[in-house]
DNA sequence: GTCCTCGATTGAGTCGTTTCAATAAATAAG
DNA sequence: CTTATTTATTGAAACGACTCAATCGAGGAC
């Protein structure tokens, strides 16, 4: 029994006696004993590990993506090792380093909201390490992505709005320099354009992606009777965290005073909430076919161009749009 | 310049001279070289990883612990890589099995729902990795933990309701398989033997962690008039969520038709929600904790016993326990 | 019985680092 | 100037598994 022929047990790729095989598997139990995986990436060059940048773990539409990607990683036998970038692009540069080191096999990103050094990601791309780009998707740089389909998202969600009788709908989006931001609010102006109704600049309320800045930007617009809205349309769950927040300061319920519609289910102790209607993302499928597409570009087949894939959204009617009230 | 030399100038163990250190730093950039920690960790037997295994990384109480976890091993210059069981012990055995194989310094782990096997995890600190234990504590096995107090977190939110004026007060529970629903209920019943009310068999509400099924329950539970209590008290947002379903279906609104208390925030768009009064527990802080005491282990760090925290949660008095209606 | 063949088993080399002992160079002491 | 001491650099061994080529053994054919 040599450590080759133990070696042969374990990976399966060569043919060993029944006997020496129990023999082998007997002292394996007997022993505790672990393969170990670092010895054998060294060895093999494969790590069969895949790694997940996230902006921030404790949004649950980020979860529920490493969820996806982390089940199509395991049914190819791959593992996902997740990381957290805070959504600094610094942050970022030093995981996509540490993945590296950690010789991963490939990459999902769904990159930082400050925009990302564009040198940043060719270099790892470059280095013919696939990456992916999941949701958030980086302007010029020839990459493979996943994301939801963002303008009829939001030209859907909108065209609800106004097909359920609003007429003035303002937009709260998150950073503009996020092209999910900019095409919802892309989404936001043909749905209302396509509606006949002129788009009033006024309306566009341009947000970030902290709550309390959100809340009295939002503060501040609805106070101006001149200009109230009869419907908020916001780009995304914490855009919509700050917006219910600052309506609730107001007194405004919806959607008895105010119409309301928002990408992204959140969470929401905190505030305000007869149902709401959302604008929901297959958060699941993206990282699930993104994972795909990665292990695709791993296993070395291969793909023309660059894989784009653009899943539609779907609209969770409820009570928030039901309508403006008389008058 | 010799690999020896270059392995010095990364690892700074060894003093270089100025002028090859500069040489092997413009080389590193030039080459744009990342040092194989596969290979580093294989000679040196030290991974610089943690691995933390959560029931479900959905569940927004998880990646919070994560989040604090991740930070603390940042700090010691440890990397975390999380991975979920779905609340399943056979696949938790194998995750356990996977981080072996990966070599993981240390493990975190916050145990599935369904009983634990003793031996699963006795194997693995017998084999001298450390473990620690957060949230979930399995029961009869020596091991470090780190949680909130559920005894007297219970008491407190419960003791709350009673101050509020509610005198029958129900809970509704998670699986009683789990430590942390026992000593929820416990808490309960000392809250309630404290302020001299009699316990009453009938209101508590034995449910599980599947929403639907705690929607069913309390839906059973509220229409039989007799017994409809004052307020509902539970144990973790899977339940609450599951009695809000329930309390909107019967169109029983908070706090006006009965008080409502729980643990844990939650993701509740699709729920009828003025804001809710919460029990919060320091998830932050519990990954944090068991971070650091995880990396005193793997440090080597004389320690006697077992260590066990118990942090206290803080109560979020909002609306929904404002007190039962008149009459 | 000898020679082949074919499958099972073994041993040695290898992956990219770290690290230790050995060498080389530089400085200090006598 | 020689010898001792310190400092900088190098080369080679080692970590544990995989893998290729080589060996071994059991049959089968003649």
């Amino acid at each position: 029994m040599s450590v080759g022929t133990v070696s042969h047990v374990i990976t399966g790729s060569v043919q060993v006696s029944d006997e020496l095989r129990l023999k082998v598997r007997a002292a394996i139990e007997e022993l505790d004993y672990h393969p170990n995986h670092v010895a054998r990436s060294l060895k093999t060059n494969r790590t069969r590990t895949l790694g997940i940048i996230v902006p921030d773990l404790t949004i649950s539409f980020f979860p529920q993506i490493i969820r996806g990607a982390e089940t199509a990683a395991r049914e190819k036998g791959y593992s996902l090792i997740a990381v957290n970038s805070t959504d600094d692009p610094e942050r970022q540069q030093e995981l996509l380093s540490l993945l590296r080191s950690q010789r991963v096999e490939g990459i999902l990103l769904i990159a930082a909201a400050a925009p990302t050094p564009p040198n940043q990601m060719s270099r790892v791309i470059g280095a013919g390490i696939p990456v992916v780009c999941l949701d958030r998707i980086p302007d010029g740089i020839p990459v493979d992505s996943v994301s939801v389909d963002d303008v009829s998202a939001a030209e859907i969600g909108v065209g609800h709005l106004v097909a359920m009788g609003y007429r003035s709908i303002a937009i709260v989006t998150g950073p503009l320099s996020l092209r999910n931001e900019q095409q919802r609010l892309e989404g936001y102006k043909r749905a209302l354009s396509s509606s006949g109704i002129d788009a009033d600049e006024r309306l566009v309320w341009n947000g970030n992606l902290r709550t309390d800045d959100v809340a009295s930007l939002c503060r501040d617009r609805l106070t101006r009777a001149a200009h109230k809205p009869q419907a908020l349309f916001c780009t995304n769950g914490q855009t919509a965290l700050g917006a219910l927040l600052a309506m609730r300061e107001l007194g405004l319920k919806t959607p008895d005073d105010i119409g309301f519609l928002t990408f992204d289910e959140l969470t929401a102790h905190e505030v305000f909430t007869p149902s709401i209607t959302t604008i929901v993302q297959p958060a699941y499928a993206i990282g699930y076919q993104a994972s795909e597409i990665l292990l695709r570009r791993i296993s070395g087949a291969p793909i023309e161009g660059i894989v784009t894939v653009r899943l539609p959204a779907s609209l969770k009617q409820r009570a928030s749009s039901a309508g403006p009230s008389q008058g």
